[in-house]
Order: C-alpha cells, then structure tokens, then sequence
DNA sequence: AAAATAAGATACCAATCGGTATCTTCGTGT
DNA sequence: ACACGAAGATACCGATTGGTATCTTATTTT
C-alpha cells in the first residue's frame, strides 16, 4: 500500500489548492495534513520546511500553467492565433478555472512582496519568461510579415499580462467573469489593430 | 498626554501600513502594538476584535484613495483630463506611491477573496463605486459631445481598472514601474482613439 | 527468515496567536 | 482637594503555530 512518490505527489497537490485558495502564511501544515489523510511526519519526510513546501508548490502550479499554454500557443499556426491562446487561456478562469483560487502567479505575488523575498524571486522568474515568450511571438510576427513593423513588443506584452491578470482580480472580486470578458475582448481589439 | 482620538488614528494608520506591506492575517496585534509603541489595552479599548480593526483600516485606505482621484477629476474640465486623471492617479506608484505596499483594493481583494467575507464585502462595494463612476466619466463625454456615441462605458472602465492593477502588480514583482507605464501609455492611446 | 532501512504516525516542544481580566494612572467635574 | 470614570498598561488565558524526536510498521536486502 505503500507508496512515497504518490504520498509526495498528494501532499504537493493539497497545498497548491489550500496555498492558492487561502494563501501561504494562512494554511497551516495542519490543514494540510487534515485535508490530506496524513500526518506531519509524511509532510517534513519529503519537505525540508513549510517553505520549501510554499516554493515547489508555486513553481508545480506555474510549470503547469506555463506548458498549458504553451502547450496551445505550439498548436497555433500564425501570430494571431499564438496571442490569441492566451486570451484563451486567462477566459477559461471563468467558466472552467484552470486553478481554484485565481491566477497562481497573481496570488503569490500579492502576498510574497514585501513579506517572502523567497517565493517573490520565484514569481519573478516566471512572470519574466512569461513577459519573453510573448515578446517573443510579437516579435516573430514582425519577422514573418504577419505583424506591423514598428510595434513595441514589450508594452504589448505588459499590457497583455496586466490587463488580464487584472481581469482576474476583477472575477474573484465580483464572482462574475463580465469585466475579465471585457478585457478580453478589448485586447483583441488591440491585437487586431496591429495585424497586417 | 492623553488623547484618545489621537490614540485611535496613530492604531489605524498603523495598521493600515502594516495590512497593507504584510498582509492582513499576517499582520499580528502584536507588530501593531510594536509598531505604535502602544498596547493591547490601548487597541482593544478602540476596536471591537481584529476582524473590526482590518475593515475600517481598509475602508480608511479607499476613502482616501477615492476622494483623492476625485478631487483631481473635479478640477479636469473635460472627459479625456477627467479620464487621464485616473491613469496619473496610478502612474504614481512607481515613484511616490500614495500607499506603501502597493494598492489596498488589489492586495485586499487577492488576500481576502476565499477566505475573509467580510473584508472581500468592502472591496466589492468600493470596487463597484470606482467602476461605475468610470462609466459615468465616459456617459458624460457623450453626452456633452466630447466623446464618440456608441462607446461601450462599461467595457473601458474594467478595462482601464483590470489594466491598472494589473501594472501595480508588476510593478511589485519587478520593482520596476516601466511595465506598469507601458499600461498607462496604451490605455492613453485607447482613450485618445474615442475622444471626438 | 532475519536484519536493516525507509515511510509515516504519534507525542511533544517553545513561541506566538487573538482575546480577556485586572490593575494603574491620567484628566475632569464637583 | 477629592472622587470618579475613562485610557491604557500588564498579566494571563487556551488554542494553534512550525518544527522535532521518537516510535511503529511496511518494505527491501541479505
């Protein structure tokens, strides 16, 4: 019945749910044991500390999300599209979340900032690779003829993030996805607006 | 020495920065009464328990966050200053931040959301007051012919909040307000492209 | 099959939490 | 001058925190 990989793999998924719902400092190792069937001796066997735990628990949910919408963008054959699926992507929060609790990202980098230098470098690390992969498309876009010359990649970009990340905060404030739907759709337009 | 209403205001001024930069369950009535050089007796005295101390410390924060926007938009004679005024509002975190710790609604709202009903109640309520006086900005320029007929008000309003918070919060994870100008500089552009 | 090792349950620790009860002291009304 | 009530300091409460030491039990090695 055994079987550490899996005990390791529970533990881990339990406090990605509990540390994305309710938020790092606010879960205990307890709610995590209890909502887990296990005991502490399971948690500080495979995790050095409470924030070891908080780091890997970031970084599973942000790989994730990062090769899902990677995962599409692939699937995608112009730079529309590519820049589309990540529109997609933030308007699934609103019907079938691809996390409960918000944007994983948003969440930690709203409570680390002045509090958990440790888990704001993670937040940094992948917002930047987030920030160049979409650069990256724009840029492309520019090369290939499919893109207007001249246009400023990376305030798309942090416009792009921002406005949906914002969206997000918005849905959970107001329970209702209307203004992340609106941002979505001004985006778009935005995106348009650059096309050839 | 004694003055109690002096007493009050140095408990929640405090509060209000240390919720604001630490978190509101991170935030200890201890760091309070560290911070103040008060104690519990003073803190009790004035507050009911901390749940009570953390909605008036937020609602002391959006208070002023909103009658200082609005004191601004009150001297804009026109739609695109009036609207302007609120992107400038924002643009100041990156160099003398109205509040130390980012924005109040953003960093209650993301703490709050599943976990503290009765503080997610007070960003809701304020959120909506921003959104709709946004929206009634934008009603207004049409009306008196400063702005295209048609323009859907409500679309741009959580378009331009969603946008905004999301730049504090690069600017947060970055330390770096140039994300967060981006925003500013594209929500400009899109705010120029209505005007008539 | 016995011994060794790894997995995880149990019991405990000091520190800290929010909150209360009590006590001292300051300011005011008489 | 004196008493009284409010302001706030102090001491304490049970519950919970992250973390550790120990013990049992399942699995693997020999």
């Amino acid at each position: 019945m055994r079987n550490p990989e899996l005990t390791r793999s529970i533990i881990l998924e339990t406090a990605c749910e509990l540390f994305n719902t309710q938020g790092y400092k606010a879960t205990s190792i307890s709610d995590i044991t209890e909502k887990a069937n296990l005991t502490k001796g399971a948690i500080y066997r495979h995790f050095q500390d409470k924030s070891s735990l908080e780091k890997e628990a970031l970084r599973t949910m942000c790989t994730k999300m990062l090769s899902d919408i990677s995962f599409e963008i692939k699937k995608a054959k112009n730079s529309k599209d590519k820049l589309y699926c990540i529109l997609d992507y933030f308007k699934a929060y609103g019907k079938k979340p691809p996390f409960i609790g918000g944007c994983p990202l948003m969440n930690a980098a709203i409570e680390a900032d002045d509090n958990n230098m440790e888990l704001k470098q993670v937040v940094k690390f992948i917002m930047q690779q987030i920030h160049d992969s979409i650069g990256t498309i724009v840029k492309n876009g520019i090369k290939y003829g499919q893109i207007k010359k001249g246009v400023p990649e990376k305030e798309l970009s942090s416009f792009m993030i921002s406005a949906l990340e914002g969206g997000v905060m918005m849905l959970k404030i107001f329970d209702n996805d209307k203004h992340l739907n609106h941002c979505i759709k001004l985006l778009k337009k935005e995106i348009d607006s650059i096309l050839i």
